[in-house]
DNA sequence: TAGATTGTTAATCGATTAACAATC
DNA sequence: TAGATTGTTAATCGATTAACAATC
């Protein structure tokens, strides 16, 4: 059983799905932590949820077994276990890339803080911006990006500029190491595939919700996206 | 032939997954229309988006046929009828509702007019902030939401305010008769089926970007969402 | 007409749900 | 031990891909 829970925690093929559906468990096992919940069965937290009782037991089994029969789980364990998976033990260390509203907005964001996603620096391409401050941070030449990523360790680059300037930027970003981009830019970002990339396309949102405002009514209106 | 088209136009039952995609395949179509490509193949269309040819026709096919056999598709057209799908021919009347870095990023965000998406009111409960201008929408106490959406037939509400009172304010908002909530709070609704809601859970995305760094590859780095 | 490419049916693949044996 | 609930296998459902007949 050791060697087979030890494989699965670094377990590689967990579908996207899966991945996915993890920071919304960790939310509500968060909610019953700090109501003093001490354990919740795949049933209970079912009923909360509105996912089914299966889906999370599937769904938890490909992390290992982080349950005990005929008790449940200990939420604590594995709100901390799930935290765990997510990357939430370590620190990160981002840089915002483009300094207009939606930058500011998320370098003032304090929650990603207050889970390790730490803002290091910002940067923009408008030399007026070049030595003013956004919380605590001076933003930054564009030209400086490269060398700051390599020096302060830097995994994750937030793009919060505009598409026409984005594929550029994310090739600099990519020559310079980083680990992952979270891209508000409105354009599918073209770069190795070991690069991580999270999209956050808010024209694509908003268009899905107009969508549904025409047509009827699909499905349910909780969880997705 | 008519009658079937017809139907397919307002069919139900289209999958999430299939609307998902449509505000990406209007954005490429834009971009082929801009550069004035006249005809585009789903084999062409499948090579620039990296999609199955097969997917870009069963994706269309659930709204009628809008291509030619032995052609193609004509871009402008095609780009015309997923923009009306998408809502896009009509004007939504939007509010905000929390007055915060995040809401004036999204008021200032001048994308969304573009598309039809007129942001009309903006609401926040500091009253330090009544009667400031974000671009040029004077912020209004929460007390006036109700009346405001009545008056001035909104149908989109744009929720940036913190968790805890995100599940009050909703309802509020359902009560006055709101269309859809574009919920940016991290929390999940709960209100009526017919009330659509898109959400943008940013924690749940940065997270689950930052489980993809640590964990070996799964899937390509393009598309998904 | 011949060639190209859609629309659509059939096959495959993957994800979700159900069922139940293992076990706490 | 009996009861409860997980972990896991099997069944189902839905989404994607392949294949090809219809037709421009």
């Amino acid at each position: 059983m050791e060697t087979k829970e030890g494989s699965k925690d670094n377990a590689k093929g967990i579908s996207q799905a899966v991945i996915s559906r993890l920071p919304r468990y960790f939310r509500y096992l968060g909610e019953l932590k700090d109501q003093g919940t001490e354990r919740v069965s795949s049933q209970e937290l079912s009923d909360i949820m509105k996912v089914t009782a299966s889906q999370i037991r599937q769904d938890l089994n490909n992390f290992g077994g982080f349950g005990q029969q005929g008790y449940g789980y200990k939420v604590e364990y594995l709100y901390k276990e799930i935290g765990r998976l997510l990357g939430l033990d370590k620190k990160h260390h981002l840089i915002i890339v483009g300094a207009g509203n939606l930058g500011q907005a998320l370098a003032n964001y304090m929650n990603f803080e207050r889970r390790g996603f730490l803002f290091r620096g910002i940067f923009d391409k408008d030399p007026r911006l070049h030595g003013t401050f956004i919380k605590n941070l001076e933003v930054m030449p564009m030209e400086q990006i490269s060398g700051f990523i390599r020096t302060n360790d830097i995994d994750i680059a937030v793009l919060t500029i505009p598409k026409e300037s984005a594929l550029t930027v994310a090739d600099t970003l990519v020559r310079a190491g980083i680990k992952a981009i979270w891209n508000f830019a409105d354009v599918d970002l073209n770069i190795p595939e070991e690069i991580q990339v999270e999209n956050v396309h808010l024209s694509d949102s908003l268009m899905k919700l107009s969508y549904n405002i025409n047509r009827y009514k699909n499905r349910g209106n909780h969880v997705e996206n």
